[in-house]
DNA sequence: TTAATATTCTAACAATCGTTAGAATATAGG
DNA sequence: CCTATATTCTAACGATTGTTAGAATATTAA
């Protein structure tokens, strides 16, 4: 027979286990890039920039912590996100660490750093722009991220392809580029190359994960 | 200057210390007393069975995560959330171990011992039924965090009181107690003493951290 | 001032975790 | 069958964390 204060501290150790899968800045930045979508170890591994066994380690723990799921396809072993629940969790997290931690807040302000740079948009309000023509969403993650899933009316080119398909893009059109979201540098780095070449470019702040969670549509395709 | 890996880096890096403040069950727990509303170390320490010391440890990691503010009041330090957002988090992070962790659920239901103790109740009919006066709302925490927030139209007595004040409760109306949320075993030991004194008791899974999070309202005596 | 109380700080130990390297496993293709 | 590739397992290390005990600090009351 278990005391009451077994019961108590077994309630709270169940809910550590998740704490401890969100304690890792690698787990975090694992989850985000899930969050775009499944993608094999080695992918993972050379999107967060670590080893692959370091990778497989921790994506051991995350689905461990019943976070992630995995299949097998051929030779490579496939991880995802086991809940679009999983994708707001983290979205939940970065926002209160982005409204409590005042280093966070700085880090984050430095990155704007060009005045051309401007301030993220509304969603609502970029979507009905971007049925009507008078934007071009331009999503510049991986071609991979965008066919699992996109904003609507977006157009994919990659970052790493950018600078060759320029003439893709109108001049006179004012381009939103997004991409994973709030953390990830692609769409910075975009819109500081269109507007040097003469575009009219801003970043869009969202991602996926956060037009999710915002009740937001999304695309795909399949 | 830095590098886009290193700048990428440094922002997982300040969210890890969110994750890692919610990676102790001990901290957790905390978290969950302080949800009712301030309180000294040493009430804390009691309240989750731990020392003292322990507990300034764990305060002084949670006020470092910015979830913590403390003030001082003659001898005692009272520490309080530092924003009804960490309760919101605290909810949210509950809640994902709730759906995801099969263990915590077959823990949680191991706790229904008793066939008359039915099912959590819906929040906004309860509340209609309290203000008609059909049911008896019974808030069976401790006095002090009944007078910082209660749900409307609730009536306190503490469960430590009960077995002495059952002469307060009409015997042929409903009552539905509730305590400090899911992870309390305070309203269950209730419901199970008013049961078997001839009662018709039933237990709210909610507490009024859940409450707010549902966005349904609260009083308070000052 | 001194004594009592509440809390924090410091130091130390054991347990846990992140990371790395080397061996092991599973699959696909020849 | 063998070989190459992708991933995991095992073992080991150093760093970090939870926990405890003893000293130090801050406040109140006498």
């Amino acid at each position: 027979m278990k005391t009451t204060r077994q019961i108590t501290d077994s309630l709270y150790e169940q809910v550590e286990r998740l704490g401890k899968a969100l304690a890792s800045p690698k787990r975090l930045e694992l989850i985000e890039i899930l969050c775009q979508g499944e993608k094999p170890v080695e992918q993972l591994a050379q999107a967060a920039s670590i080893t692959v066994k370091l990778t497989s380690a921790h994506l051991k723990a995350l689905k461990a912590a019943r976070l992630l799921e995995a299949r097998r396809e051929g030779r490579n072993i496939y991880y995802r996100l086991a809940d679009i629940q999983v994708a707001t969790l983290w979205v939940a997290l970065r926002t209160a660490a982005e409204s409590r931690l005042t280093s966070l807040q700085t880090a984050m302000r430095a990155l704007v750093t060009h005045p051309n740079e401007l301030a993220p948009m509304n969603g609502k309000k970029l979507l009905s722009q971007a049925k009507r023509g008078e934007v071009i969403v331009l999503d510049v993650r991986p071609v991979d991220e965008y066919r699992t899933a996109h904003l609507p009316h977006a157009r994919s080119i990659p970052l790493a392809e950018l600078k060759q398909r320029l003439k893709e893009l109108p001049v006179n059109c004012k381009v939103v580029a997004y991409c994973r979201g709030p953390f990830c540098l692609m769409a910075r780095e975009a819109v500081a190359l269109l507007n040097k070449k003469g575009f009219k470019a801003v970043r869009l702040e969202q991602g996926v994960a956060e037009w999710r969670t915002q009740g937001l549509p999304l695309a795909s395709d399949n």
